[in-house]
DNA sequence: TTGTTACTATTTTTT
DNA sequence: ATAGTAACAA
């Protein structure tokens, strides 16, 4: 991912650090150690420093995974520790699988004896799977995903009578999962906060919550930390035991860390302090969901004498891309600072581009890839980065109909899809009857007549006599309390539950899981399904089964899917890649895409109401992110129009675009299809945003007779451009060509207010109207 | 109990 | 614009 090419030129002209004999020692390290060959002095003294604690700051392409794995490395061929003395976590499995290659290609054998690397919640799992009786668990708990976790929340809220509406489960969700970020078990929410949901239930139902949890022998992903937090804080003796296991500790992408991880970390790292994080403060996108910049920035109070190494030296972009990105970022306050320099050449400056809206934006990149690909451009190396993913669309469609091949990074994952998540439930239930939520989710797919009424007699009854649903199903099948129709396609289900039981020891799991498919009429649902998605569905449970094979048992392959499955299918071929900004952390591009560069959608209307500077800050860090994933050429566009929630709205320009140096970027015109029209107005549009000032945005609101007699109230983001630059007036008929005909409210500057007969008010600029 | 229709609220990023 | 839900009819 982030490797840089090997250079020929070993040593490097980063400012060397340390005293003489240090670096004479490094020299001489680097021609005795085969691996340290083409490391830079920045990157070597990270490898080297193993003892104590260690902040290294990895700039964007800098060779982080390089240093990183190189680091294990090292260690273990100097026998330092054992491969399975060594934890290593980090965020996604993406990154774990990638470490997990590198460090297979550089020692071969160890990674098969590296149990403890892997991704926070994996190596949670782990430890609570063999601790699980000391957190109140039996240890084949369940692990729910958001779905299972956010049907059992909208029970609970059922349950105390409270407005589904009002109070919507996917809220409680989030305050929930914000508290277990920082680490806080129902009893320590502080009481302002739990007044947040439901006037003031918000706590009792988080607690309600941990203790149906626990009931159903499982846990969500939050609690994976937060259990295993008390776990060691409840149990020093079993700390203890995992101090003297980890001889040492690194962390990937420490910049991501949240409040409980970083509990965590600072419990494992107070036996040997041999703790290595790895990260860019630059690079800390994931505060929405509760990681803490700060964590990044206090590293060194909160471990005493910690070494902090920086690497500046870029591997990856051209010295234009990394200017750009630069002068972006340093318009951040709260940063470390760094310096990324290169010494490979400017190459081409980025480029920027102004459009009609995003149709126009998709054909237009459509087109530029196209050419590209005339000059033998890989499409793999070609990525689109939007802000949000609902902007993929629009490419999609485009490249459909261009027959462009292309993929998208983190769309909906395999196990999300629907017929996956039905499929586990059923095998989730034959191998534990107990999971209540699995057996909900399939007890009436396929359709077999037991809907709501039926549930409802299985619920009260589970719930008086204490047990799971099954076993009340068992039970209430033996007596009159069901109807017969249903009673017997209940107990039709629970017999068949019962003959795959029976198979699990006996038959290979991928011919079980065929059979359960089919016995259940599951396949055949999809068969006669005539929706055309119903297709793929189908062969999607293939591929499930499919991979079920590289797995030993069905138990072991369902541990498996609740965290680590993320096989996409098609992920083959050459094509271009369309993702989020957020997705394409960590991977690089020859060539980058950057649509969408819009006030209110980037940086988001939502980070800047939220979260004010610091949400800025963070759209700012992602737009820094984005950039930097080029290698050779970064193109970024905005549009004039953009749909909101279904109506039409005029942006402004991104204030990030002025952040830009002007010296490092081409303003590209749109290649004229409409003749002239374009690019007079066009330059229009340059000038108006060339000239904007950001830096106290008003936002005013106008109110306005509509013709027709009521009072419209609309929010106009006013443009700086002095004096109206348009011979319009107020009241006067126009026509628009998306629009049609309406009549003008009020005119700020080039911007018109217009109310528009068929598609309501709108804000558009003057260019776009003519008289009539 | 199921399927239809109408309405409503919801639109960022996700381990 | 869309999805998800609630109310209603068959």
């Amino acid at each position: 991912m982030t490797t840089p090419k090997a250079k020929s030129s070993a040593p490097q002209e980063t400012p060397a650090t340390g005293s003489l004999s240090e670096r004479a020692q490094r020299r001489t390290a680097q021609t005795a150690l085969p691996y340290l060959q083409g490391l830079n002095e920045a990157q070597t003294e990270a490898v080297l420093t193993t003892e104590g604690p260690v902040l290294v700051l990895a700039g964007a392409g800098t060779g982080k995974t390089r240093v990183l794995t190189t680091r294990i490395g090292h260690i273990l061929s100097h026998g330092k520790a054992r491969p399975n003395e060594i934890l290593a976590v980090t965020f996604t499995n993406k990154a774990t699988r990638e470490m997990k290659n590198r460090i297979g290609q550089m020692i071969g054998e160890a990674v098969e004896g590296m149990p403890w690397l892997g991704t926070f919640h994996a190596i949670g799992v782990k430890i609570l799977r063999r601790h699980a009786e000391l957190a109140g668990l039996k240890s084949n708990f369940t692990i729910l995903d958001m779905d299972d976790s956010l049907r059992l929340m909208k029970q609970l809220i059922k349950a105390e009578n409270i407005d589904e509406k009002r109070w919507p489960p996917r809220r409680l969700s989030s305050l929930i999962d914000g508290w277990k970020n920082r680490g806080l078990t129902p009893d320590k929410v502080p009481n302002g906060e739990a007044f947040s949901f439901a006037d003031g239930r918000g706590k009792d139902l988080y607690a309600a919550y941990q203790k149906r949890l626990k009931e159903l022998n499982a846990v969500d992903f939050g609690d994976l930390l937060l259990e295993m937090n008390r776990l060691f804080l409840e149990n020093p003796d079993l700390l203890k035991q995992y101090h003297s296991r980890f001889k040492y500790i690194l962390v990937d992408e420490y910049q991501d860390t949240n409040i409980a991880q970083y509990i965590w970390l600072r419990l494992i790292a107070q036996g040997t302090g041999n703790i290595c994080c790895v990260g860019d403060d630059d690079q800390a996108i994931y505060g929405w969901r509760g990681a803490e910049v700060d964590n990044i920035l206090r590293f060194e109070k909160d471990f005493p004498g910690a070494k902090t190494i920086r690497l500046e030296r870029n591997y990856r972009s051209t010295g234009h891309i990394l200017a750009a990105a630069s002068s972006l970022i340093t318009h951040n306050q709260e940063r470390l600072g760094k310096t990324l320099h290169t010494d490979d050449g400017l190459g081409e400056k980025l480029t920027l581009k102004c459009l009609w809206d995003d149709a126009e934006e998709a054909r237009n990149i459509g087109d530029e890839i196209e050419a590209l690909q005339t000059k033998k451009h890989a499409l793999n190396e070609i990525a689109i980065l939007v802000r949000a993913s609902f902007q993929m669309r629009a490419f999609e469609d485009r490249f459909v109909t261009l027959g462009l091949p292309y993929r998208v990074i983190g769309g909906p994952r395999f196990y999300e899809r629907l017929e996956i998540k039905d499929a586990c439930a059923y095998f989730d239930v034959a191998l534990n009857p107990s999971n209540d939520l699995k057996f909900e989710r399939i007890i009436n797919t396929p359709k077999r007549g037991l809907a709501t009424a039926t549930l409802e007699v299985l619920h009260h009854h589970a719930r008086a006599r204490s047990i799971s649903l099954y076993e009340a199903a068992q039970e209430l099948v033996e007596t009159e309390e069901l109807r017969p129709k249903p009673r017997g396609s209940l107990r039709a289900l629970l017999n068949k539950f019962d003959e795959w039981r029976r198979d699990i020891e006996t038959m290979p799991h991928t011919e079980l899981a065929e059979r359960i498919l089919d016995d259940s009429g599951y396949t055949q649902m999809w068969q006669q399904d005539k929706s055309p998605q119903a297709q793929t569905r189908l062969e999607n449970l293939k591929e499930l089964i499919r991979y079920m094979g590289e797995f030993e048992n069905l138990a072991g392959f369902m541990e498996h899917v609740s965290l680590v499955m993320d096989a996409d299918a098609n992920s083959d071929g050459d094509r271009v890649n369309i993702m989020t900004l957020h997705a394409a952390k960590g991977l690089e591009f020859d060539t980058v895409f950057l649509p969408g560069w819009e006030e209110g959608l980037f940086p988001h209307q939502r980070s800047l109401d939220e979260e004010g500077r610091a949400g800025l800050e963070e759209e700012r860090r992602l737009g820094y992110v984005g950039i930097t994933r080029a290698k050779k050429q970064a193109h970024i566009s905005f549009t004039q129009n953009r749909r909101v929630h279904g109506n039409w709205q005029s942006p402004l320009p991104s204030r990030f675009i002025d952040e830009l140096p002007a010296s490092h970027v081409d303003i590209k015109e749109e290649e004229s299809n409409y003749g002239g029209y374009v690019s007079s107005r066009y330059d229009n549009m340059s000038m108006n945003y060339s000239k904007t000032n950001y830096t106290r945005q008003p936002t005013t609101k106008t109110q306005k007779q509509s013709p027709a007699g009521k009072t419209i109230e609309g929010t106009v983001i006013s443009s700086r451009t002095s004096g109206p630059t348009t011979s319009y007036e107020v009241g006067e008929r126009i026509f628009h060509q998306k629009f049609g005909y309406g009549s003008i409210l009020s005119i700020t500057g080039d911007k018109l207010s217009i109310a528009f007969e068929k598609s309501g008010n709108k804000n558009v600029l003057a260019s776009f109207v003519e008289r009539h």
